[in-house]
DNA sequence: GCCGTTTTCGGCCCGACTGTTTTCAGTCG
């Protein structure tokens, strides 16, 4: 991604964010945060727009946005925005982010009190003096000042490995009891987010007291932020937040929709709903135009909800608002890949490398897992900190891959690396042990901080290289941790697609990269993809579906994911790529 | 600031919970 495009987009959810805190119209702040969401799913670059006459066509982007974003162009400033943060302290975005303290109790702290800092903040809440300001009270401040602990001890969201797990574990601690109806998981874990911020989880129950209370007692839980009739939310340790709503059950499939999101999609839908003369809640599908008339549509199920509207069910994951609306309403709903389709797993490492479990130990937990074939990736011999193989050790591995092929009924482990992308985008093996593998799958796994041009030429000569197969974590971020290396990611797509390298989707609940946001680009090149759980232990597998949710959130589909091939399409694949890339290569050479 | 086959002005999704209040504003999702 492009910093012009990336740059633009933080300016004006900048924007909308101090004009929130600085008290302007909340429709004109929605309109800059609308518009920085739009303009993320736009192709290209900010130039580019302006050149092609896009934004005068863009939903959502007027004659005022279209101004900015020139502006933005031609200087690479806002003037609008150094004047917001010459009015507007920098502390007042953390204060307004604060649970609980929003952007009036932000004003009203920085206006009446000059409290522009945290620390300011968390002084005037010790000490009492706090309770001057109307609306201020004790338990307002003791909630700041836990909520100021809570920003310190946690981050914001939280990776996939904790949600799905204690997602889990509640569910299965309340689905047993007596008198619950139908309980499920919604919110960004539904949709399959790469980090989730909280849980949500909706259910029926005739008698919702002893669920709730069953709920806000949950073990681990830390604090209990609400405990109602009909909402509570706890906080877990580890500071994990999770809401459940308990609904009637006529009310299960819109309270289901709605807390499953996203906002975008939510309100994209409500709006069609009233365009349709229907009011849309998380109680129902109503009738509105009759004020008499206050019964809901019934709605058995999401599909019921959707089909009342003109619309096609939308699986969770497109729910975005990114043209999954329209696609709905021309029947037009990508067939999407499901995790049973899965039948070979790539990208697996073991202790012949920096893997935990042995060959054998990864392929038959992968073979009772139910998968037809394994292509073992460990690292390459620049890999010194991972133990990455030498040739002899190459040598010693394929002698072992050899020896048990021949006792696996129905199974086969294909000889596979993932090797280094040295700093001039060479691999890491001579061309004559490259060519003997079955699979290359190429990584970045140092060098990182290099300037983008010379991080994409890199990357791209790799991907030119004829034994390369697979473009490994193809942004080398660390979902809350560390940030994407610097590249130019639509070069290196269409230098993928050009070369027919397979784009992988590393399914690691910390990579999860390819980002889905690129994926339906990335298919649009011609790409590929791979769904590799990048496996360092046979407890690794089981992040496969976390990849292919990244994978449905992309709208692909079973075809655009090579290793739902059968085997032996796999292998005939795997040669057929292989002779028409000497082909070309001789042909090269030739011209 | 955006938008329009009811509209170029006047809307802009809507409801639960909390804390502070005697009827509601702010926050959140």
């Amino acid at each position: 991604m492009s910093a012009t495009k990336q740059g633009l987009i933080a300016a004006l959810k900048q924007c909308a964010v101090l004009m929130e805190v600085s008290g302007e119209n909340p429709f004109r702040c929605r309109a800059y945060e609308q518009g920085a969401r739009v303009i993320e799913g736009l192709e290209g670059e900010p130039a580019d727009w302006i050149e092609q006459g896009l934004l005068a066509k863009t939903k959502g982007i007027g004659k005022g946005l279209g101004e900015k974003i020139e502006e933005w162009v031609e200087s690479g400033r806002l003037e609008m925005l150094e004047e917001l943060q010459r009015k507007v302290p920098a502390g007042l975005l953390e204060i307004e982010n604060i649970p609980g303290v929003g952007p009036k109790k932000t004003k009203l702290l920085w206006g009446e009190m000059g409290i522009d800092t945290l620390e300011k903040l968390e002084a005037a809440a010790g000490d009492g003096s706090l309770a001057e300001l109307p609306g201020f009270a004790k338990r307002t401040a003791e909630k700041i000042l836990a909520g100021i602990e809570q920003r310190r001890r946690y981050s914001e969201r939280h990776s996939l490995e904790l949600a799905t797990l204690a997602a889990k574990a509640i569910l299965e601690r309340l689905r047993p009891l007596p008198r619950i109806g139908r309980i499920e998981l919604a919110g960004s874990l539904r949709r399959s987010r790469e980090t989730v911020k909280d849980l949500d989880i909706v259910a029926t129950s005739t008698d919702p007291k002893p669920v709730m209370r069953a709920f806000v007692e949950t073990p681990g839980v830390e604090s209990v932020i609400a405990h109602g009739e009909t909402k509570s939310s706890i906080l877990l340790e580890g500071g994990l937040a999770v809401d459940l709503r308990v609904v009637e059950a006529d009310q299960f499939a819109a309270a289901l929709n709605y807390f499953t999101g996203s906002k975008q999609h939510n309100t994209a839908l409500r709006a069609r709903a009233k365009r349709m003369g229907y009011k849309l809640n998380e109680y129902g599908l109503f009738p509105d135009t009759d004020k008499s008339n206050l019964k809901p549509l019934p709605t058995p199920d999401e599909a019921a909800l959707y089909a009342h509207l003109g619309l096609a069910c939308i699986p969770p994951e497109l729910r975005e608002d990114m043209g999954e609306i329209e696609a709905a309403e021309q029947d037009n709903l990508p067939e999407l890949l499901t995790s049973a389709q899965m039948i070979g797993v790539l990208h697996c490492h073991t202790n012949y490398s920096d893997g935990r479990n042995t060959l054998i130990e990864m392929a038959t937990a992968c073979h009772e897992a139910g998968y037809k074939y394994l292509g073992v990736c460990d690292h390459s011999q620049t890999a010194a900190y991972a133990g990455g193989l030498k040739p002899e050790d190459v040598a010693r591995q394929w002698d072992e891959i050899d020896r048990l092929n021949t006792k696996f009924k129905g199974f086969r482990i294909l000889k596979g690396i993932e090797s280094d992308i040295l700093a001039d985008g060479s691999l890491d093996y001579e061309d004559d042990l490259l060519e003997g593998f079955d699979l290359v799958v190429v990584s970045i796994h140092g060098g990182m901080n290099m300037g983008e041009g010379e991080m994409t030429d890199r990357i791209c000569r790799a991907l030119e290289h004829p034994a390369t197969t697979i473009l490994g974590h193809p942004t080398g971020r660390l979902l809350l941790r560390r940030e994407p290396y610097a590249v130019d990611l639509e070069r290196v797509l269409e230098t993928a697609a050009k070369h027919r390298v397979v784009v992988e989707i590393n399914a690691n609940p910390w990579r999860l990269d390819l980002d889905w946001r690129w994926i339906r680009r990335a298919r649009a090149m011609g790409c590929r993809f791979a769904i590799n759980p990048d496996a360092h232990d046979t407890a690794g597998l089981k992040h496969i579906p976390l990849g292919v949710g990244i994978a449905r959130k992309g709208w692909l589909g079973p075809k655009d994911v090579i290793n739902t091939k059968p085997l032996n399409a796999f292998k005939s694949w795997l040669d057929k790529r292989k002779t028409s890339k000497r082909i070309e290569e001789a042909a090269a050479h030739e011209s």
